[in-house]
DNA sequence: TTTGCTTCTGGTCGCGATGACATTAAGATC
DNA sequence: GATCTTAATGTCATCGCGACCAGAAGCAAA
């Protein structure tokens, strides 16, 4: 943890200043009690007043040493102790009203694979250290939540949703290692609707994104072939901006 | 013109603190001399230290008082005199490098109509007025820019070129009647390739976004219907977003 | 007036993508 | 071994779209 500045979104009452902060609706997969997968994401419970006591994304201030990604990777750490699979600006929002002081938000969104969150969770359980203030939500049944943070996620669901259709973007949530049915149900959960699986297919191998394994995941009826995400393909084309750098250290 | 602070990228060099700007991509038509319509973009001269001299997209501080799309409304009124037809968000630049001062520019990008930048255009002529330190340039062939303005100005092209491909934003740069032949010029400009005629005109016929009119431009050959277009479609999906409101007074 | 040219407008044809649905393959369970 | 469930392959109709053709309607030159 090395938070340099107070926490987000925080009035100050003898600064009139315009403040910038940075967060991200983080994205992740968990199964519920039917093993169907459901998007979740982190919130931080706020422990000062502006909305004390309310659910909030994670976030911070913008540090001055620090890239707009490169604060939504640190913040994004700082919460769940990984690091993103895909990290996309989302929207700069700078309503007058949205804090009582002058707050400008970058958001971001990005996706955590499932199998490093459930590792993460477990190492935290074991460990006996797990976070305070912070817990997972089902995407799409959220509590009233601080600021405009409800209208945020809501925004960031629609893109998710928008850029499944054209991109392969739902490998993001997964495993190295993944079945097309897995991939299928991913797409399900986050589309909210049933994929015909042959259809489904045809999509998905022709569209050249993954790579057949010789494994096959047994355990139920017949056996799966395992895929691999090919790397040589772009996630999502971003156009002319491309994909952000990971916080290198001082490439001048 | 009620500019409250200083020229945005602008060094201030007893102050280190991070500072945000809003700036506007301002895409117009205009035809050249052999009657084809050409992507336009209004920039302003610095007359300031960083980058004295050079060209640079209109904008300007961020108010305290006005939200971040008012922001960039006032600053296009400023430079053009005129309001968008069409007005979007494009991204947020915050690298540190940018400019030498930390400066976060909320960049949007807009649509302007070619017949009001032309009766514009006319009046500052006719008054003798014309502004100064602005000019318009063709939109892809910039010379270089100030800050990191000609990476923007390659981004929102992007993005423009992509969402000419799923709506029907084309529109906000023609007048209120066009014929669907204005309609694929624009198109085509944008795009920078030929559209079949046919094809473009059952498109958007099934789009059912334009209104035919009982009227007819006549002058050169079989002459062709004036359209009009349909205020009840959105010019672009935006999603939970909306489109922005144009500044208005205090609706508390 | 006739002919030719250009653009507008409507139509056909074939291909590729997609959705709906049938069929076979292969392991698990009883 | 019979049955069940899921994986994987195949078939068919439809839709959207690009390429192309043909008639309509004005203008201009012969």
């Amino acid at each position: 943890m090395t938070r340099t500045s107070p926490s987000p979104d925080t009035a100050d009452a003898e600064s009139a200043e315009t403040r910038v902060a940075v967060s991200t609706v983080i994205f992740s997969l968990r199964r519920d009690g039917d093993e169907n997968p459901r998007l979740v994401l982190p919130l931080v419970k706020r422990t000062r007043d502006p909305h004390e006591g309310l659910w909030a994304l994670p976030g911070g201030w913008l540090d001055a040493a620090e890239n707009l990604d490169e604060a939504a990777s640190r913040t994004l750490a700082e919460t769940t102790g990984l690091s993103a699979s895909y990290l996309e600006q989302l929207y700069a929002f700078g309503d007058i009203g949205r804090s009582p002081s002058r707050v400008v938000s970058i958001v971001y969104w990005a996706l955590l694979r499932s199998d490093e969150v459930d590792a993460q969770s477990a190492a935290h359980a074991a460990a006996g250290d797990a976070p305070e203030n912070v817990d997972w939500f089902t995407a799409t049944d959220l509590p009233p939540l601080a600021f405009d943070h409800n209208a945020i996620v809501d925004y960031a669901l629609w893109r998710l949703r928008n850029k499944v259709g054209y991109s392969r973007i739902a490998h993001g949530l997964l495993p190295d290692a993944f079945t097309l049915a897995d991939l299928r149900e991913v797409n399900e959960a986050i589309l909210d609707r049933k994929l015909d699986p042959a259809n489904f297919r045809r999509q998905v191998e022709n569209s050249n994104t993954l790579i057949p394994t010789e494994s096959f995941r047994t355990g139920s009826h017949r056996p799966a072939r395992l895929y691999r995400y090919n790397q040589d393909v772009e996630l999502a084309d971003r156009g002319p901006l491309g994909r952000p750098r990971s916080h290198e250290s001082s490439t001048t």
